[in-house]
DNA sequence: ATGGCTAGCAAAGCTAGA
């Protein structure tokens, strides 16, 4: 089973690279965050002639997040939940269903702006609800994944220049310490539990030719829980869409586990 | 390299992203 997370900031924007990277690569779920598009305008005829059934929650210009789901490898999804039910928002952040025995958790985590920031509170809240809301969810569900936009480096490796970054909104302490909580319940950072190439990010800034410098940052994530994490036999990050015309500014993130 | 892209909204520069 292949699970896979994408930032594609913009689905009207990124459908052709959506469609292209999914014909090369037929993950079983496709969990992808900033469709910055409202339910009515999502691209369902084309996502179903790729042979996978959508289910999102968009809202105007921001956020939205969906799950794509290869109906004939692992079934229809079951049991969809939307956002956090302990924590009324009207940002649409987050996505929940099971799919092929596993809970797959699609999220777009708030930026945060800066630390100073009510963004940054809102953050650190959102973090708080959405591990209160996973100690549960891992009980009824232990097998579980959650996949996205964490908009968190959790160490300092996760950066391109740790020195000019420290302290920053994506890589503070109290975020990292957010991140740790979500560890503290089991789930394990798939990435991390491979030899990986150094500097290996999953976005670049569009601007100051970040790609090209790989001045990036290691920000979408793939955990799993303890029992789903020992079926994991690899975790990687993609950068070919980074390399395609009009890209996102992250590329997608794919973890692959036993049956 | 100290936002110097990009997208959305809307019709010109704003907000927002990370």
């Amino acid at each position: 089973m292949q699970l896979a997370t994408w930032n594609i900031n913009s689905l009207k924007v990124r459908i052709g690279h959506v469609q292209d990277w999914l014909r090369s690569n037929p993950v079983d779920v496709l969990c992808l965050q900033e469709l910055k598009l409202t339910d009515e305008n999502f691209p369902v005829a084309e996502i179903a002639a790729l042979g996978y059934t959508s289910h999102f929650t968009g809202q105007k210009t921001y956020n939205g997040v969906a799950l794509l789901v290869n109906h004939a490898k692992v079934g229809e999804a079951t049991d969809i939940v939307k956002n956090l039910p302990n924590f009324p928002d009207e940002q649409q952040r987050l996505i929940t269903a099971t799919v092929g025995g596993v809970r797959v958790v699609c999220g777009y985590f708030p930026n945060g702006q800066s630390l100073e920031s009510d963004k940054f509170a809102y953050k650190l809240n959102w973090l708080d609800a959405l591990t209160h809301w996973l100690s549960g969810e891992l009980q009824r569900h232990p097998q579980l994944a959650l996949l996205g936009d964490y908009n968190i480096a959790p160490e300092d490796r996760d950066v391109h220049d740790p020195a000019k970054w420290e302290g920053c909104n994506l890589v503070s302490p109290q975020e990292r310490q957010a991140f740790a909580r979500l560890q503290g319940l089991g789930l394990r950072d798939t990435f991390r539990m491979f030899e990986q190439p150094e500097k290996t990010f999953s976005w670049w800034d569009y601007r100051m030719g970040a790609f090209r410098r790989n001045a990036g940052l290691r920000i979408d994530h793939v955990l799993a829980s303890a029992a789903l994490a020992e079926r994991c036999t690899g975790c990687e990050i993609d950068r070919v869409p980074r390399t395609w015309e009009q890209p996102s500014d992250h590329t997608p993130v794919v973890a692959t586990f036993k049956d």
